[in-house]
DNA sequence: AATTGAATGCAACAGTATTGCAAAGATTTC
DNA sequence: GAAATCTTTGCAATACTGTTGCATTCAATT
């Protein structure tokens, strides 16, 4: 039954709120919910949509309770809206866990590409490393 | 013919414009200098705080038109507002070109790093590289 | 039950980007 | 050179995204 389905959803969520120290309130619950059925990452405005009633400004404040404590990245595309996707359990975003996004310059969609890693580059002198952002763009496979 | 003329000028940010095709009035010879002057990238508030008397939106159909014409390069950076710094002489705006940008997390400045092109990456199957943006932060020769 | 602190909803606001339209300026046509 | 035409500029208004203040509701604790 769909009830039976969304309890068990939600005890399985709750877990991996409460492994990353984020206290699981129902509207927390239905974010990642969101986030997690998506393969896409999605801004605000996405998912704002996927909800009926739900204030804007309540979901800006979970997706920042959600970087706060590494349960999503923030995906910097330049499509003008920041995109959100969630970490792996294990991501403790750091630099580690930079890897390349991809930008569908046709249907927009931004994909992580989790097994690519953010290469590190010799910077001239005094530059120093500290973080990165690599938006590959162009087209994804469906649009190619 | 007024492109006579001009030439006849003997200003250099004049040709610099005719070579790229864009007919130099004197909004965008002005606009050109004030990036020219730069060694870092501007944004168009910091462009217009140059001016005294000069509109916003003035300023932002120079950048339009710069752009359009490879004259300059747009570069987002994830500060919130989008960065122009120009281009080289024979820069076609194309893949080669590409380069990597450096954000220095201390000063906000943003530099090119024209030497350092951007990597090509091998990416996931159907997966088409069109164009990148990769944006290095960290701290500049100033500040670390 | 009362107290406290956190989460949420509403509304307002801030910052950046963009557009419509009329005035001013430049170029071409006659 | 005057009129017609096209381009550029200035002003004002607007759109879009992100953010915050404050009151209310909810949850945990005493
Ligand atoms: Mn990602
Ligand atoms: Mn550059
Ligand atoms: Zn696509
Ligand atoms: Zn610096």
């Amino acid at each position: 039954m769909i009830f039976i389905e969304i309890v068990k959803m939600n005890n399985d969520v709750n877990k991996k709120l409460l492994h990353k120290g984020v206290k699981p309130t129902s509207m927390r619950q239905l974010v990642y919910e969101v986030l997690d059925k998506q393969k896409k990452a999605l801004n605000l405005y996405e998912i704002e949509q996927q909800f009926d009633n739900v204030d804007r400004s309540t979901i800006f404040r979970t997706l920042k309770t959600f970087q706060d404590n590494c349960v999503i990245h923030r995906i910097d595309d330049g499509t003008g809206a920041v995109k959100y996707a969630l970490c792996d359990e294990n991501c403790t975003c750091h630099l580690g866990d930079l890897h390349i996004h991809f930008l569908c310059i046709k249907c927009g969609q931004t994909h992580c590409l989790k097994d690519m890693p953010i290469p590190k580059m010799d910077l001239p002198n005094g530059f120093l490393f500290k973080s990165a952002n690599f938006v590959v763009k162009g087209t994804c496979p469906k649009c190619s």
